[in-house]
DNA sequence: AAACAAGTTGACCAAGCGGTCAATTTCTTT
DNA sequence: AAAGAAATTGACCGCTTGGTCAACTTGTTT
């Protein structure tokens, strides 16, 4: 339509605000991932944007909604991982897949992990529909196909659910408390080697856990 | 020495000290876990407690001060539960029972496991020697037992460390995410069922995940 | 019952909190 | 270049925070 006679109109207009924007979520999600919503301080948050305290309020209001914020941005982002498991699936391939995934997910966006365990800490008051409706939805519809495959006994008999909270707690312990983990193995941080290491634990210990050898690695 | 002398003198020194350090410790406990340190307040705890605020100031000095008291009733209980794992165990027996020990920890003790978390969570400033130490060290100990447990053939071959860091994840997200869990089993609490049940399906799911048929179960 | 220690607590304080606002600067549009 | 919209920010405000204290009550010892 109009976008080659003002391209960079378009694309300017609010333009700032969305790099700010971005700027004080990425901010916020360290800050609140630390210490959790009661704990953090708008004023900490405005430094670790350096930005102006003042800032954050024009573009977000209150630190509830600049919370809110940070929760649905990392909503999004949580709920893409569990889309390759399919009742046609082969178990070991869709099991691995989605742990290597979450895994994925503790190395790269340790913070939205952590304001997520912050937030189910404190009995998840912001987050009471996305649990007892979304969540649940998924976990019931995922567990029907996990179901499926212990009945065809591509697997052995265990409660769906449980299974899904143990791989949750399994792989989000390596963000979450990666001080921990740190302290143990004696490093200052995972490098790729030991990232790859800790996945293929929890991958083979899953893919056991589940009563299935892991021997299908090859296409 | 004088102990028949003055029977109720010994026994009542210090007696209102003991109880309102204990029971302003329990709120605390409750508190902290909620919101970690940075989050609760003086007011809020002595609330929970039923004391006016100066009462906690008069027997703990500062909140910090108040925290660390809680924090190290809480690492005195947790450093018990690791005991019974011996070369000469049975790596089943070892393994379920240590599994067993550590739900029940998350169902009699859920605060305790939460401010745990929290201090965990904000890069365990006050657990550092804790982690880098104590936890380091008793760690190293028991792996090697395990780590004798697989040589002999006794269980599939797997870093011990992150066994440790798995069932740890595991179990204590029954205390930490309780939540969640409530939220996915649609109910409001778990009963005595439904706990014995989620302990079930994780000791299960260890043994397989440790490659030991879990048969024997009959003494 | 006298004397002292231990415990209680309302009132108070400086500091930091979340949040507001008006004055100003910078962008964008025409 | 003019004009209006968007963005910036230091100064400020009422309130809550962690912490103190002096006056007081209760418990313990002799």
């Amino acid at each position: 339509m109009n976008n080659s006679a003002s391209p960079r109109t378009t694309a300017s207009r609010g333009r700032i605000r969305r790099e700010n924007e971005a700027r004080i979520l990425e901010a916020a999600e360290r800050v609140f991932a630390e210490t959790g919503l009661a704990g953090a301080t708008m004023s900490q948050i405005a430094q670790a944007a350096g930005l102006p305290k003042a800032n954050l309020h024009y573009y977000f209001g209150t630190k509830e909604q600049l919370y809110q914020a940070v929760l649905t941005a990392i909503l999004e982002l949580w709920l893409d991982a569990t889309d390759a498991m399919l009742p046609e699936s082969d178990p070991a391939l869709a099991l691995a897949g989605y742990v290597r995934a979450k895994m994925r997910h503790s190395r790269t966006r340790p913070f939205a992990s952590r304001v997520f365990a912050n937030e189910l800490l404190s009995g998840a008051p912001y987050l009471t529909d996305y649990l007892e409706i979304d969540l649940k939805q998924r976990v019931e519809a995922k567990s029907r196909i996990i179901a499926g495959w212990i009945s065809e006994g591509r697997m052995a008999a265990l409660d769906p659910r449980h299974l899904f909270f143990m791989i949750w707690a399994m792989t989000q312990t390596y963000a979450d408390f990666a001080v921990q983990i740190r302290a143990v193995m004696n490093v200052e941080s995972l490098d790729d080697d030991a990232w790859e290491e800790a996945t293929g634990e929890v991958i083979s210990f899953v893919l056991r856990g589940c009563g299935i050898t892991p021997a299908a690695s090859a296409p």
